[in-house]
DNA sequence: TATATCCATCGTAAAAATACGATTAAAGGC
DNA sequence: GCCTTTAATCGTATTTTTACGATGGATATA
């Protein structure tokens, strides 16, 4: 038989982040760790307030596929866009990402 | 018939992160934008040195699948483990962490 | 008010990630 | 040399992500 009774490991500190503000990290991670949703991110960092249209001239993926990733990056927090007439222009959302080195630096 | 010359837009700047280092990056990014991952590396931070049967006991997941995410942290750079015995002896890889966080601090 | 432009969303196929039990390998104690 | 402990790996089922073409809605322009 196997004893199953381990002792749990004491903490030498703890970290100052949980619940819903662990998973919204977790969720800016997961966004940007894709390499196209990367490469969209550092097109906005030299392209500021650039169009869809820009990004998929930019990009050899379809327009439909960079909706869905911008998508995703809007709702990790990462970027904000706003309508343009028909367009819509997407610039970073500065306050999140200042959040997210923030907090990036309180952890490791 | 539609025009597809559409002028390619000019960036305002440059980003120093591209190819080798970049896909180095993401791989990062990719793996703690994950749940169970992240709760891993945040038990590293509180319990230096920990062996992977002390991560088990403290997730309610089974043994292979913590060794599987395990991998896919040491194999991102984030961690590195040590033979101690039978068993094995995570820590952070500070050298990789910090590398992480000057290039986040560099892009954003 | 037609017509074109722009892009978000829908539906779906294919690929990748995740989780698990079972197995294997390596180390230590008897 | 056996048996236990520890944890990595294998094979596989399920879920999630990714990518695409097609569609539709909203805005500008003729």
């Amino acid at each position: 038989m196997s004893e199953e009774n381990r002792m749990l490991l004491e903490p030498c500190c703890t970290l100052d982040i949980s619940g819903v503000e662990q998973d919204r990290l977790v969720k800016m991670f997961k966004a940007i760790g894709n390499p196209t949703r990367f490469e969209i991110m550092k097109f906005l960092v030299t392209h500021p307030t650039c169009i869809t249209g820009d990004i998929v001239d930019y990009l050899p993926i379809a327009q439909a596929t960079v909706s869905q990733h911008l998508k995703v990056l809007r709702e990790a927090g990462w970027i904000e866009g706003t309508l343009q007439g028909p367009a819509t222009s997407y610039c970073l959302h500065e306050e999140n990402i200042g959040w997210f080195k923030n907090k990036v630096g309180d952890i490791f």
